[in-house]
DNA sequence: TTTCAAGTAACTTAATGTGTTACTTGAAAT
DNA sequence: ATTTCAAGTAACACATTAAGTTACTTGAAA
Protein backbone atom coordinates (compact mmCIF):
# COMPACT_ATOMS: atom_id res chain seq x y z
CA UNK A 1 0.00 0.00 0.00
CA UNK A 2 1.17 2.95 -0.74
CA UNK A 3 2.04 5.81 1.97
CA UNK A 4 1.40 8.75 2.97
CA UNK A 5 5.16 10.77 3.02
CA UNK A 6 3.78 14.42 3.19
CA UNK A 7 4.53 14.63 6.89
CA UNK A 8 7.76 14.06 6.39
CA UNK A 9 8.10 15.85 3.52
CA UNK A 10 6.88 19.41 5.34
CA UNK A 11 8.75 18.93 8.28
CA UNK A 12 11.51 18.53 6.42
CA UNK A 13 10.83 21.75 3.95
CA UNK A 14 10.20 23.54 7.06
CA UNK A 15 13.11 22.77 9.15
CA UNK A 16 15.19 23.87 6.11
CA UNK A 17 13.22 27.15 5.89
CA UNK A 18 13.99 28.00 9.47
CA UNK A 19 17.64 27.48 8.50
CA UNK A 20 17.71 30.17 5.65
CA UNK A 21 15.52 32.79 6.99
CA UNK A 22 14.35 33.74 4.26
CA UNK A 23 11.40 33.29 1.47
CA UNK A 24 11.48 30.08 -0.54
CA UNK A 25 10.36 29.35 -3.71
CA UNK A 26 8.09 26.44 -4.74
CA UNK A 27 11.22 25.86 -6.93
CA UNK A 28 13.52 25.60 -4.36
CA UNK A 29 11.81 23.30 -2.44
CA UNK A 30 10.95 20.92 -5.06
CA UNK A 31 14.50 20.12 -5.71
CA UNK A 32 15.16 19.96 -1.98
CA UNK A 33 12.24 17.11 -1.88
CA UNK A 34 13.09 15.96 -5.04
CA UNK A 35 9.62 16.61 -7.13
CA UNK A 36 7.46 18.91 -8.47
CA UNK A 37 7.11 22.37 -7.44
CA UNK A 38 3.11 21.69 -7.85
CA UNK A 39 3.22 19.16 -5.30
CA UNK A 40 4.59 21.59 -2.73
CA UNK A 41 2.26 24.00 -3.45
CA UNK A 42 -0.51 21.80 -2.92
CA UNK A 43 0.45 20.22 0.47
CA UNK A 44 2.03 23.33 1.69
CA UNK A 45 -1.40 24.54 1.00
CA UNK A 46 -2.32 22.69 3.96
CA UNK A 47 0.10 24.40 6.14
CA UNK A 48 -0.97 27.90 4.96
CA UNK A 49 -4.46 27.59 5.74
CA UNK A 50 -3.42 26.56 9.49
CA UNK A 51 -1.13 29.79 9.20
CA UNK A 52 1.73 28.10 9.71
CA UNK A 53 3.91 29.64 6.55
CA UNK A 54 2.54 32.19 4.45
CA UNK A 55 2.48 32.84 0.53
CA UNK A 56 3.49 35.73 -1.05
CA UNK A 57 2.87 35.73 -5.01
CA UNK A 58 4.66 37.66 -7.62
CA UNK A 59 8.63 38.62 -8.17
CA UNK A 60 9.82 37.82 -5.00
CA UNK A 61 7.35 36.13 -3.52
CA UNK A 62 7.61 32.62 -2.17
CA UNK A 63 6.76 30.71 1.15
CA UNK A 64 7.58 32.51 4.84
CA UNK A 65 7.36 30.84 8.15
CA UNK A 66 4.84 32.44 10.00
CA UNK A 67 4.58 30.45 13.16
CA UNK A 68 6.68 30.13 16.46
CA UNK A 69 8.23 27.17 16.34
CA UNK A 70 8.39 26.79 20.15
CA UNK A 71 4.94 26.41 20.07
CA UNK A 72 4.12 24.00 17.35
CA UNK A 73 4.60 20.47 17.24
CA UNK A 74 4.83 17.66 15.01
CA UNK A 75 0.90 16.86 15.44
CA UNK A 76 -0.25 20.11 15.02
CA UNK A 77 1.75 19.41 11.20
CA UNK A 78 -0.04 16.38 10.71
CA UNK A 79 -3.39 17.59 11.62
CA UNK A 80 -2.72 20.47 9.01
CA UNK A 81 -2.34 18.14 6.64
CA UNK A 82 -5.41 16.64 7.17
CA UNK A 83 -5.27 13.99 9.46
CA UNK A 84 -5.04 11.31 7.59
CA UNK A 85 -5.37 7.71 8.56
CA UNK A 86 -2.68 6.45 10.34
CA UNK A 87 -2.61 2.89 10.09
CA UNK A 88 -2.35 0.68 6.81
CA UNK A 89 -4.74 -1.80 9.00
CA UNK A 90 -8.64 -1.62 8.43
CA UNK A 91 -11.24 -2.95 9.89
CA UNK A 92 -13.90 -4.94 7.61
CA UNK A 93 -17.83 -4.53 7.96
CA UNK A 94 -19.54 -7.15 5.71
CA UNK A 95 -21.91 -8.19 7.63
CA UNK A 96 -22.91 -5.58 10.15
CA UNK A 97 -25.32 -7.50 12.10
CA UNK A 98 -23.21 -10.32 12.64
CA UNK A 99 -22.09 -10.33 16.93
CA UNK A 100 -18.58 -12.45 15.66
CA UNK A 101 -17.70 -9.40 13.19
CA UNK A 102 -18.30 -6.97 15.57
CA UNK A 103 -16.64 -8.39 18.93
CA UNK A 104 -13.31 -9.06 16.62
CA UNK A 105 -13.70 -5.23 15.47
CA UNK A 106 -14.18 -4.35 18.89
CA UNK A 107 -10.91 -6.09 19.89
CA UNK A 108 -8.93 -4.79 17.00
CA UNK A 109 -10.17 -1.19 17.11
CA UNK A 110 -9.20 -1.48 20.89
CA UNK A 111 -5.48 -2.01 20.32
CA UNK A 112 -5.35 0.18 17.06
CA UNK A 113 -6.56 2.92 19.53
CA UNK A 114 -3.71 1.87 21.67
CA UNK A 115 -0.86 2.29 19.21
CA UNK A 116 -2.70 5.38 18.01
CA UNK A 117 -2.38 7.21 21.20
CA UNK A 118 0.93 6.62 21.88
CA UNK A 119 1.71 7.91 18.15
CA UNK A 120 -0.47 10.64 18.97
CA UNK A 121 1.20 11.51 22.08
CA UNK A 122 4.89 11.14 20.72
CA UNK A 123 3.98 13.83 17.93
CA UNK A 124 2.21 15.93 20.12
CA UNK A 125 5.23 16.27 22.44
CA UNK A 126 7.87 17.07 20.06
CA UNK A 127 8.23 20.83 18.95
CA UNK A 128 9.34 21.65 15.59
CA UNK A 129 12.25 23.40 17.80
CA UNK A 130 13.50 20.58 20.03
CA UNK A 131 13.78 18.92 16.54
CA UNK A 132 15.68 21.36 15.32
CA UNK A 133 17.90 21.87 18.28
CA UNK A 134 18.49 18.04 17.63
CA UNK A 135 19.65 18.55 14.02
CA UNK A 136 21.68 21.27 15.59
CA UNK A 137 23.08 19.33 18.20
CA UNK A 138 23.96 15.89 16.31
CA UNK A 139 25.28 17.70 13.30
CA UNK A 140 27.01 20.96 14.76
CA UNK A 141 25.25 22.38 11.44
CA UNK A 142 25.66 22.91 7.75
CA UNK A 143 24.29 20.81 5.48
CA UNK A 144 23.46 23.56 3.03
CA UNK A 145 25.16 25.82 0.47
CA UNK A 146 23.93 29.11 1.23
CA UNK A 147 26.29 30.91 4.23
CA UNK A 148 25.97 34.29 5.79
CA UNK A 149 22.63 33.20 7.79
CA UNK A 150 23.93 31.91 11.40
CA UNK A 151 20.59 32.48 12.84
CA UNK A 152 20.77 29.11 14.38
CA UNK A 153 23.71 29.02 16.10
CA UNK A 154 21.89 31.13 19.41
CA UNK A 155 18.45 30.16 20.57
CA UNK A 156 16.22 32.57 18.85
CA UNK A 157 13.23 33.62 21.41
CA UNK A 158 10.66 33.07 18.79
CA UNK A 159 10.72 33.37 15.50
CA UNK A 160 9.62 36.61 14.73
CA UNK B 1 -5.83 5.17 1.28
CA UNK B 2 -7.64 1.68 1.49
CA UNK B 3 -6.79 -0.08 4.14
CA UNK B 4 -5.64 -3.63 4.45
CA UNK B 5 -9.04 -5.65 5.91
CA UNK B 6 -7.35 -9.47 5.65
CA UNK B 7 -6.75 -9.65 9.51
CA UNK B 8 -10.20 -8.34 10.38
CA UNK B 9 -11.97 -10.88 7.90
CA UNK B 10 -9.92 -13.98 8.63
CA UNK B 11 -10.16 -13.60 12.40
CA UNK B 12 -14.15 -13.01 11.57
CA UNK B 13 -13.92 -16.86 9.85
CA UNK B 14 -12.36 -18.61 12.02
CA UNK B 15 -14.22 -17.58 15.03
CA UNK B 16 -17.18 -18.56 12.65
CA UNK B 17 -15.32 -22.04 11.92
CA UNK B 18 -14.90 -22.89 15.67
CA UNK B 19 -18.95 -22.24 16.14
CA UNK B 20 -19.64 -24.54 13.52
CA UNK B 21 -17.10 -27.14 14.45
CA UNK B 22 -17.17 -28.49 10.56
CA UNK B 23 -15.73 -27.90 7.48
CA UNK B 24 -16.57 -25.17 5.83
CA UNK B 25 -16.47 -23.85 2.18
CA UNK B 26 -14.94 -20.88 0.23
CA UNK B 27 -18.62 -20.79 -1.01
CA UNK B 28 -19.86 -20.48 2.76
CA UNK B 29 -17.42 -18.08 3.94
CA UNK B 30 -17.47 -15.81 1.52
CA UNK B 31 -20.97 -15.30 1.98
CA UNK B 32 -20.13 -14.57 5.49
CA UNK B 33 -17.72 -12.14 4.26
CA UNK B 34 -19.86 -10.98 1.43
CA UNK B 35 -17.22 -11.35 -0.83
CA UNK B 36 -16.16 -14.09 -3.29
CA UNK B 37 -14.82 -17.43 -2.91
CA UNK B 38 -11.76 -16.51 -4.40
CA UNK B 39 -10.75 -14.01 -2.17
CA UNK B 40 -11.56 -16.39 0.36
CA UNK B 41 -9.07 -18.84 -1.01
CA UNK B 42 -6.54 -16.32 -1.36
CA UNK B 43 -6.35 -15.05 1.97
CA UNK B 44 -7.20 -18.12 3.76
CA UNK B 45 -4.00 -19.72 1.41
CA UNK B 46 -1.55 -17.63 3.38
CA UNK B 47 -3.17 -19.13 6.93
CA UNK B 48 -3.03 -22.69 6.01
CA UNK B 49 0.67 -22.27 5.04
CA UNK B 50 0.97 -21.49 8.47
CA UNK B 51 -0.87 -24.50 9.32
CA UNK B 52 -3.73 -22.43 11.20
CA UNK B 53 -5.90 -24.00 8.91
CA UNK B 54 -6.37 -27.35 6.30
CA UNK B 55 -8.38 -27.55 2.94
CA UNK B 56 -9.74 -30.55 1.69
CA UNK B 57 -10.26 -30.56 -2.14
CA UNK B 58 -13.35 -32.48 -3.73
CA UNK B 59 -16.80 -33.44 -2.95
CA UNK B 60 -17.30 -32.93 0.65
CA UNK B 61 -13.87 -31.19 1.00
CA UNK B 62 -13.78 -27.08 2.37
CA UNK B 63 -11.62 -25.69 5.04
CA UNK B 64 -10.99 -27.14 8.82
CA UNK B 65 -9.02 -25.46 11.80
CA UNK B 66 -5.87 -27.29 12.69
CA UNK B 67 -4.79 -25.29 15.07
CA UNK B 68 -5.18 -24.69 18.84
CA UNK B 69 -7.22 -21.62 19.66
CA UNK B 70 -5.33 -21.29 23.00
CA UNK B 71 -2.20 -21.47 21.56
CA UNK B 72 -2.86 -19.45 18.50
CA UNK B 73 -2.76 -14.97 19.11
CA UNK B 74 -4.32 -11.98 16.85
CA UNK B 75 -0.31 -11.43 16.34
CA UNK B 76 -0.05 -15.04 14.72
CA UNK B 77 -2.79 -14.78 12.17
CA UNK B 78 -1.19 -11.17 11.42
CA UNK B 79 2.25 -12.41 10.71
CA UNK B 80 0.82 -15.33 8.82
CA UNK B 81 -0.83 -12.86 6.31
CA UNK B 82 2.70 -11.72 5.74
CA UNK B 83 2.84 -8.99 7.59
CA UNK B 84 1.90 -6.26 5.82
CA UNK B 85 3.00 -2.52 6.73
CA UNK B 86 1.02 -1.05 9.95
CA UNK B 87 0.78 2.42 9.29
CA UNK B 88 -0.38 4.58 6.19
CA UNK B 89 1.95 7.13 6.99
CA UNK B 90 5.44 6.93 5.84
CA UNK B 91 9.51 8.41 5.62
CA UNK B 92 10.03 10.06 2.55
CA UNK B 93 13.53 9.53 0.93
CA UNK B 94 14.14 12.19 -1.47
CA UNK B 95 17.71 13.13 -0.60
CA UNK B 96 19.87 10.63 1.12
CA UNK B 97 22.25 12.95 1.98
CA UNK B 98 20.32 15.88 3.55
CA UNK B 99 21.31 15.79 7.35
CA UNK B 100 17.80 17.10 8.25
CA UNK B 101 15.97 14.74 6.12
CA UNK B 102 17.80 11.97 8.06
CA UNK B 103 16.88 13.82 11.50
CA UNK B 104 13.07 14.37 10.84
CA UNK B 105 12.94 10.60 9.47
CA UNK B 106 14.88 9.36 12.39
CA UNK B 107 12.56 11.40 14.44
CA UNK B 108 9.29 9.91 12.94
CA UNK B 109 10.58 6.30 12.83
CA UNK B 110 10.99 6.39 16.52
CA UNK B 111 6.98 7.64 17.53
CA UNK B 112 5.89 4.80 14.77
CA UNK B 113 8.20 2.49 16.13
CA UNK B 114 6.74 2.96 19.60
CA UNK B 115 3.14 3.02 18.35
CA UNK B 116 4.06 0.14 16.45
CA UNK B 117 4.96 -1.81 19.42
CA UNK B 118 1.80 -1.53 21.46
CA UNK B 119 -0.18 -2.81 18.56
CA UNK B 120 2.15 -6.09 17.95
CA UNK B 121 2.36 -6.54 21.93
CA UNK B 122 -1.42 -6.05 22.10
CA UNK B 123 -2.11 -8.33 19.21
CA UNK B 124 0.30 -10.63 20.59
CA UNK B 125 -1.49 -10.87 24.33
CA UNK B 126 -4.87 -12.00 22.91
CA UNK B 127 -5.11 -15.81 21.50
CA UNK B 128 -8.19 -16.68 19.49
CA UNK B 129 -9.62 -18.43 22.49
CA UNK B 130 -9.63 -15.65 24.77
CA UNK B 131 -11.47 -13.39 22.01
CA UNK B 132 -13.82 -16.12 21.23
CA UNK B 133 -14.37 -16.36 24.91
CA UNK B 134 -15.21 -12.70 25.18
CA UNK B 135 -17.93 -12.98 22.48
CA UNK B 136 -19.45 -15.93 24.18
CA UNK B 137 -19.32 -13.63 27.71
CA UNK B 138 -20.80 -10.69 25.75
CA UNK B 139 -23.41 -12.28 23.99
CA UNK B 140 -24.87 -15.72 25.50
CA UNK B 141 -23.13 -17.36 22.53
CA UNK B 142 -22.88 -21.30 22.23
CA UNK B 143 -22.92 -24.18 20.07
CA UNK B 144 -25.96 -23.61 18.23
CA UNK B 145 -26.24 -22.77 14.66
CA UNK B 146 -25.91 -19.71 13.14
CA UNK B 147 -29.78 -18.04 12.42
CA UNK B 148 -29.96 -16.28 9.40
CA UNK B 149 -26.98 -13.97 9.82
CA UNK B 150 -24.62 -15.58 7.51
CA UNK B 151 -26.82 -18.00 5.49
CA UNK B 152 -25.60 -20.91 5.97
CA UNK B 153 -28.62 -22.48 5.63
CA UNK B 154 -28.33 -24.46 2.46
CA UNK B 155 -26.58 -27.49 4.67
CA UNK B 156 -28.06 -30.86 3.47
CA UNK B 157 -29.43 -33.27 6.56
CA UNK B 158 -27.47 -35.06 8.26
CA UNK B 159 -24.03 -32.84 7.86
CA UNK B 160 -23.89 -33.19 11.94
C1' DT C 1 -18.91 -39.93 -15.40
C1' DT C 2 -20.64 -36.39 -12.73
C1' DT C 3 -20.34 -33.18 -9.17
C1' DC C 4 -18.18 -30.56 -5.86
C1' DA C 5 -14.63 -27.63 -4.03
C1' DA C 6 -9.88 -26.02 -3.68
C1' DG C 7 -6.07 -24.09 -6.58
C1' DT C 8 -4.53 -20.91 -9.91
C1' DA C 9 -3.97 -17.39 -13.50
C1' DA C 10 -5.21 -13.19 -15.41
C1' DC C 11 -7.60 -9.27 -15.56
C1' DT C 12 -10.41 -5.34 -13.62
C1' DT C 13 -11.75 -2.07 -10.00
C1' DA C 14 -11.14 1.31 -6.31
C1' DA C 15 -8.64 4.56 -3.67
C1' DT C 16 -5.11 7.94 -3.10
C1' DG C 17 -0.59 10.19 -2.84
C1' DT C 18 2.30 11.60 -6.32
C1' DG C 19 3.88 13.28 -10.87
C1' DT C 20 3.02 16.32 -14.80
C1' DT C 21 1.29 19.81 -18.01
C1' DA C 22 -1.07 23.89 -18.90
C1' DC C 23 -3.20 27.82 -17.64
C1' DT C 24 -4.63 31.82 -14.43
C1' DT C 25 -3.82 35.35 -10.99
C1' DG C 26 -1.22 38.79 -8.96
C1' DA C 27 2.80 41.61 -7.86
C1' DA C 28 7.39 43.56 -8.72
C1' DA C 29 11.00 44.99 -12.05
C1' DT C 30 12.16 47.00 -16.46
C1' DA D 1 2.59 48.99 -20.32
C1' DT D 2 5.15 44.92 -20.81
C1' DT D 3 7.81 41.43 -19.01
C1' DT D 4 9.00 38.30 -15.55
C1' DC D 5 8.38 35.68 -11.64
C1' DA D 6 5.89 32.81 -8.50
C1' DA D 7 1.70 31.14 -6.26
C1' DG D 8 -2.95 29.15 -7.38
C1' DT D 9 -5.64 25.96 -9.83
C1' DA D 10 -7.55 22.44 -12.89
C1' DA D 11 -7.11 18.32 -15.22
C1' DC D 12 -5.10 14.22 -16.18
C1' DA D 13 -1.62 10.28 -15.79
C1' DC D 14 0.87 7.02 -12.88
C1' DA D 15 1.92 3.62 -9.15
C1' DT D 16 0.58 0.66 -5.64
C1' DT D 17 -2.21 -2.89 -3.62
C1' DA D 18 -6.30 -5.10 -1.53
C1' DA D 19 -10.27 -6.57 -3.42
C1' DG D 20 -13.45 -8.08 -7.05
C1' DT D 21 -14.28 -11.07 -11.06
C1' DT D 22 -14.02 -14.60 -14.66
C1' DA D 23 -12.35 -18.74 -16.38
C1' DC D 24 -9.97 -22.76 -16.11
C1' DT D 25 -7.41 -26.77 -13.71
C1' DT D 26 -6.79 -30.29 -10.23
C1' DG D 27 -8.37 -33.72 -7.28
C1' DA D 28 -11.60 -36.47 -4.64
C1' DA D 29 -16.11 -38.45 -3.54
C1' DA D 30 -20.71 -39.94 -5.06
Amino acid sequence: MRTDNRLSRMLHVLLHMQQHDCSATSDSLAQMLNTHPVVVRRTMASLKQQGYVDAVKGHGGGWTLSCDFEQVTLLDIYKALGESPVFALGLSIDNPDCLIEQAVNAALAEAMQQAEAVLIERLGHLTLAELARGIVQKIGYCAEPQPAIDAVDEEPPGVE
